[in-house]
DNA sequence: GCAAAAGTGTTGTCCTTACACCCATGC
DNA sequence: GCATGGGTGTAAGGACAACACTTTTGC
């Protein structure tokens, strides 16, 4: 046999051996998938939680994270990331995946599997330049009925963001550029629902390395204005691997 | 409005708010789904993965995690379960989602997204029941390349074991019911990649307060055979709230 | 001057680490 | 008796938890 028969037959081998997965892939059953995007972050001592108004009549009145369906060219997390930019016009955002959902009947119109992601962002830095659909912060410690699932939803989010604040230092990405330690403090104390002894919060922090003094002060406040800090990204990126625990 | 008119109009409206939300789920994409399982095991000191010899021409002598479609029928995790028992017969084992894996091109039968699973199980007591397509146990540190993208997959399942193992007491699903202290430790060596004292090691098991003395001892073995213990599962569960790390 | 929160150090306890020798068994 | 791994204790250092008083500002 020459060289090119052998060629020749390889590429025809090779192509039947494709239309054998493709024929497989056709048998399999298609199912709709969307991502659901739980966007957190903190204004006024409060977690808050990004929710619209779900435009399903069946759910009249119920609130629900971000959500929409994957496109079948697209990755999911390059859903959840388009899903975001769409309802909020905010792009630099990074997201997490949580987990999926996959209950039969979890959306009214049919069967629908999920798969739900995850972000922290600060308030005031991300303006919501869209906000149909009544799109707007609500306190997470207030939300009782939501439309679909999304109350699990949620709540696994919320036990997410729990674990992962204690692994690595995420909570920066919810304050301002320049924040004081007491308001880290309270976010700390927000997110994890316990109170913490303000010197040792403080030295943890301190030794941490991670904040940088600002000079500045806190103004306005009917009381002695505390340091304001920023946060550390590059010697944070830097020693990324080793986090592993915070610790509280 | 008569009483009754109200509740049929209210009935009505249901209905057709039903089918606004069917319609709507009707206009998705849909995709093929399915789920793919990373089952670990332990022995001969090394962690192991089950895998099978994949049934695609395409992927010629590439060997795969356990996987199959998922039916419109059925949760993911039942799915899990489901291909679970079939490939091998199991059907008391815990999975533990691990993520999604949606590239476009991971399959080369055409777009597949698929949820990863992940298990530890001890693999004498969990005998392979069905061994069709070569189906068994592979030492995870000689495995390079694999069919699809399960190479990554199964670096995923690995990264999740490493952090679980030392969230919680998990290494004991991988071992026989009575073990010596040294396999116990020759486990988390392997899984973690590093070497432990053994004397700190042991330490902190006992004081775990996990460990049940058998009061039996290793047999055959060519030098001064071990204890045996046991797991103290209640305990565990009992405590399973306070586990947060084991730190090693 | 008073209310309110900022800022700061020390001590005891516990946990972690590092480290070396004798013991029981099979061959 | 020798090779192999089993079994054990201690001391030093570091991290964590508990705790109270002075300082600064606005009013």
């Amino acid at each position: 046999m020459s060289k090119k028969t052998n060629t020749l037959a390889a590429a025809t081998s090779n192509q039947a051996d494709l239309l054998v997965a493709q024929t497989l892939v056709q048998t399999y059953p298609q199912l709709p998938i969307t991502v659901d995007c739980v966007i957190f972050g903190f204004e006024d001592n409060e977690l808050k939680v990004l929710l619209i108004r779900s435009d399903l009549a069946v759910f009249k009145g119920l609130w629900s994270v971000l959500g929409d369906n994957v496109q079948s060219d697209e990755k999911l997390d390059e859903a959840a990331t388009r899903i975001l930019k769409e309802r909020t016009g905010m792009d630099d955002v990074y997201l997490d995946e949580i987990g999926s959902f996959s209950e039969l009947n979890r959306h009214p119109g049919g069967r629908v599997v999920t798969v739900a992601y995850c972000s922290l962002l600060n308030i005031k830095h991300h303006q919501l330049k869209i906000t149909a659909n009544e799109l707007h912060w609500h306190k997470v410690s207030s939300i009782q009925e939501m439309a679909f699932d999304h109350k699990q939803i949620l709540d696994a989010g919320l036990r997410w963001l729990q674990k992962r604040i204690q692994e690595h230092p995420l909570g920066f990405n919810l304050l301002p550029e320049k924040f004081s330690l007491r308001e880290l403090q309270n976010l700390y104390e927000a997110i994890l629902g316990t109170t913490l002894d303000r010197r040792n919060f403080r030295k943890k922090f301190a030794s941490m390395g991670l904040l940088v003094d600002t000079k500045e002060y806190e103004q306005d406040v009917p009381h002695r204005p505390g340091k304001l800090y920023k946060f550390n990204y590059e010697k944070y990126e830097k020693n990324k691997r080793k986090w592993i625990a915070i610790d509280f």
